[in-house]
DNA sequence: TTGAAAATATTGAATATTCAAGAATTGAAG
DNA sequence: CTTCAATTCTTGAATATTCAATATTTTCAA
């Protein structure tokens, strides 16, 4: 008799792979409604994290938009180009950069957001209420039991 | 009294969010282990896929390994080029190419394959039996509801 | 049968990301 | 104080990904 061995179940069984594939198509979804506007995903959280008015350094940004340190610094190099966002050195540590929303941001984050929320209304009709806020409570605990 | 709005919730309560921070943190786990082998994710993904013996064509293995198709012709020039995998063309329909594992590839393979299920062990031991299972069983549905 | 449209895979140029190194500032130990 | 290590951000070169165009083969309608 053979040894039931976990290393033959099929790659669509593994977390890493489900939740990449969930992940890959979510986006995909959310990148064709954003696409109206001409701004990529991870523009649009990075307008939406400072649009809490404050300043944010940008490693603490690179965490919240879960990107690289240097990649963020040349998406952000794009945004204040196009005067979505601007730089102003922190006056406590000049070491660090704080980031600030400029008001046209504000104007294109709005709108994202609605697109955003189109989204999410069009996930919960087809996938239903209590799953989606089943799995998001799951997601952030797997979350939270990975650090 | 204002209109409760969903425009205003916190990025970090959007699915689409949770989803990429999860998959950003369980991909980078795997990503560690895998870097054993000096193999990455995708790579991995295709030699599980063509372990079960059979051709499979570019396409096919592009959805199943969740990489765009000029990505992946470059992906497995690579591997044909450390032997991992070879191509034939298909003899049925020659536009396609079947991809096939060779014997190295299969011995990678297993290499990997121990690596992940490591992985999961470990997801297992700090996440939860029940929460695991709960979590695939409703990001199956949630990719099912998606197409 | 022929010719146009669809399907499949690859290529090359443009773009984006990453890795490793660098510059500037702060912290802190001696 | 001064110097050396740590922190923060950016840069440049190397690498990888993507988009649009191409080549090949098949399909199917006329």
């Amino acid at each position: 008799m053979a040894k039931p061995s976990k290393e033959n179940t099929p790659i669509t069984e593994h977390l890493a792979y489900l939740l990449a594939q969930a992940n890959r198509e979510i986006n995909r979804q959310l990148e064709l409604r954003l696409s109206k506007e001409g701004v990529p995903v991870e523009q649009w959280r990075i307008l939406k994290v400072l649009s809490d008015g404050n300043g944010h350094s940008m490693g603490e940004l690179a965490d919240a938009v879960l990107l690289n340190h240097p990649t963020l610094t040349k998406m952000i190099d794009r945004m204040v180009s196009d005067t979505l966002v601007y730089r102003v050195q922190d006056p406590n540590d000049r070491r660090k950069v704080l980031m600030f929303i400029s008001d046209r941001g504000k104007v294109l984050c709005k709108k994202l957001n609605s697109l955003a929320v189109d989204q999410e209304e069009h996930i919960l009709e087809s996938y239903g209420d209590k799953s989606t806020s089943e799995l998001k409570r799951l997601l952030e605990s797997l979350i939270d039991s990975s650090n």
